[in-house]
DNA sequence: ATACATGCAAAGTTTTTGCAACTCG
DNA sequence: CGAGTTGCAAAAACTTTGCATGTAT
């Protein structure tokens, strides 16, 4: 668990050097702040988590840091909520289940579903990137 | 296809008076551009096309508009794209196909997906309402 | 007639950008 | 040292809101 962590600070630190990304204390934090929460924060979220650690840091360098992690591949812009967006550092193949209410988002598995066959009229629609299942709805918590 | 059209506009219009809302003059027009448009549309794109044929509709009408559609079930909202919302008048049951590049959005059935049996681990998150399968890659006209 | 809708203008939110100062490699 | 980063402030982009006027039922 404490070794979960290590390896993907030490994977980040790799993949930064690899791609010529400076390791700068704030991307650090920042890294570190996304792989620790668990319910795919939103920039904001981030920001004020890295606040705690670098009380300086401006909301701008949060969502410019975010921006360069995901267009090297290193965290994911997950497409659920209207107003903000949500990251996932989480790089696996996994799918999504959404809580209308709270937002929450939790992660699974389902390799029943990877496996497949695409639809005829889906192949030849071009070159597909992710494959990705979103099941909406009310989480427990919700129902109440 | 003209009846298609047709059809929709009167069930449109059934459900606005069975749920009370009025049908102004520029709701007609919203909706109908709202079918019209096969590609899901953003807010703007469909003030675009309204203020075509009411010159003097303003934004927040249309954005108001919408948002009272989708409240009141007659159009669904797009979670696709990170900076707009886009909409999609169509209510039965499909998924999306998305292009990074053009933001283009291709609906398609999938019946196998739809029949499949969820994981365990889905099952006792709490109630779903809706399984949305998102492919992203390029579509052909962008892969050249 | 009257409750609901619209238009206008202004404001709210989230995210991006220009630029000088700073810092990692 | 020097190019890549950051912080600051301002702005851009998208969406919402208050209020007076207009309109569908």
């Amino acid at each position: 668990m404490k070794t979960e962590t290590e390896n993907r600070i030490r994977e980040f630190k790799q993949k930064c050097t690899e791609a010529g990304l400076r390791l700068t204390h704030q991307r650090m934090v920042i890294y570190r702040e996304l792989i620790k929460d668990k319910n795919h924060p939103s920039a904001e979220d981030v920001y004020d988590k890295v606040s705690e650690h670098i009380p300086t840091i401006s909301a701008d360098t949060v969502y410019r840091t975010i921006n360069t992690f995901e267009q090297y591949g290193l965290i994911q812009r997950v497409h659920v909520q209207d107003d903000r967006s949500r990251f996932d550092p989480k790089l696996k193949k996994h799918h999504h289940l959404i809580c209308k209410r709270c937002k929450s988002i939790v992660d699974f598995d389902w390799q029943t579903f990877d496996q497949l066959t695409l639809p005829k009229n889906v192949q030849s629609w071009g070159a597909i990137n992710s494959k990705h299942v979103e099941f909406r709805g009310l989480c427990k918590k919700c129902i109440k």
